[in-house]
DNA sequence: CGTGGTCTTGACACGATTCAAGCCCCGTGG
DNA sequence: CCACGGGGCTTGAATCGTGTCAAGACCACG
């Protein structure tokens, strides 16, 4: 439970200044954001907030990897979203969460209380304009998910979660060629991309074996893997040939 | 392709007024609307949107239902959400779909064209305020759907499908007790409940016929389904005991 | 009365889970 | 320095749930 409060830096030089739900804003409306922000860190592995918590701040992450998830009452688990830095936490109006989020690295928040922060939504347009853009753009990654989580095979979804992870640690819109042969680092145990595929670890862990097995994948100790064509993985994650690997 | 283009009613006496995208607007907000709105039908089976289509258009749902979907090259479909009246169709600043829109029954639309709605999302912000709480509600939905399609077994699938539809024609939260022994219309084929749930129509019939055998349900006709007692099928879809039936 | 769409049911196959054993790596303490 | 322990990971064998393929029932409609 060891986590520090420290009053910060200004917006001007922040890690998530141009993406976060705040990067449409001028000077002054960060200013009236900074009047009310402060930081807050959590260790790896702990509950940032729990499912049925008061939600008396939203938030954006600044630093590490947090998880969004939901459990059943047997304790079946769905992750249902990755949260890197610039996402937001939170909902406008919402007084409870409805799932749990945790620290899958050691992570830093930029908070604000709701209220003050639903008012500041109320009057600067740009803070909401963000916020609707980026809700949209989650709308997006989630109905994606269901896909995968609906329809996919485990070998698929395996290379779904490959392609995901090389396209969010890459960067950006990538060319397939240009991206072969380069290595990644994967952020979750196999435990936690089970909960993310909806399948069991033991499954996840034999479809490793069996990509690289094929030559699809291989890996460099457990937790690095090496794609030497990537437009076979990518097809292996059943996408469109002809999809633009956005 | 019969589809009728009507100029229109008042927007003050449409039956979507207080709960579609232009729910907040004043009235004059609303006369910038009735500027450029339009209705459009559609029958139903009639494909409204393709993936991959130009989006000239953004929409409201007036009367009818249509589904959201997704599909594989080999032909594999998730749905991924239903559109019932009062729902919004496309995305400010969105070009091109990224998904299917399919008139499920009759559906008729009130379409902007895109462009002119998005000038309207920057001036006037009630507009913007209610398309964020809309969009964050559908996230919401999809993030339970993501927890029934990666982690529910096909009983608890449909289970819980048939709590959503009770909720849904029923209308807002309800009572357990309330609605015991009700009957409710399917709006949807076994083939497209297969879809929405990840399942065959072969698992949703079987499913259909065990949950009739045990008592969680009867069917009057393949379409109308009876529930004596909704606090056990509530139970049968995996949901917390103690949850409130939102 | 025939036709096509929707739904049900059965037999079988297959993919994923479950249960179990054991490995590897790393940090801790004797 | 090495033994120990634990967490993360891999692998195997058996089981179970769902998909696949196929046949036929039901029903509305022409």
């Amino acid at each position: 439970m060891s986590l520090t409060s420290l009053k910060q830096d200004r917006c001007e030089s922040c890690p998530i200044r141009h993406r976060a739900v705040c990067s449409k804003c001028n000077a002054d409306e960060l200013l009236q954001l900074e009047k009310i922000k402060y930081y807050r860190s959590y260790e790896a592995g702990q509950t940032i907030i729990w499912r049925g918590d008061q939600m008396d701040i939203v938030a954006s992450v600044v630093t590490g990897t947090a998880t969004i998830s939901q459990t059943m009452e047997d304790g079946r688990t769905q992750m249902l979203g990755i949260l890197l830095p610039s996402d937001f936490i939170g909902r406008p109006g919402r007084e409870t969460a409805l799932y749990d989020i945790v620290a899958a690295s050691d992570v830093t928040l930029c908070c604000f209380r709701r209220l003050p922060f639903e008012a500041l939504v109320e009057t600067t347009p740009h803070i909401g304009q963000r916020l609707l853009e980026m809700s949209l753009d989650e709308l997006d990654a989630a109905r994606d998910w269901m896909l995968l989580l609906g329809r996919k095979t485990a070998r698929e979804k395996i290379a779904s979660f490959l392609t995901l992870v090389v396209r969010r640690t890459t960067g950006a819109p990538v060319l397939p060629g240009a991206i072969s042969g380069q290595s990644v680092d994967l952020p979750l145990t196999r435990e936690a991309m089970a909960n993310y595929l909806g399948l069991t670890l033991e499954t996840v862990s034999r479809q490793f074996s069996k990509l690289k097995a094929d030559g699809v994948i291989s890996l460099e100790g457990s937790r690095r893997v090496k794609i030497p064509d990537f437009a076979r993985l990518w097809s292996e994650a059943g996408n469109d040939a002809e999809a633009e690997m956005s």
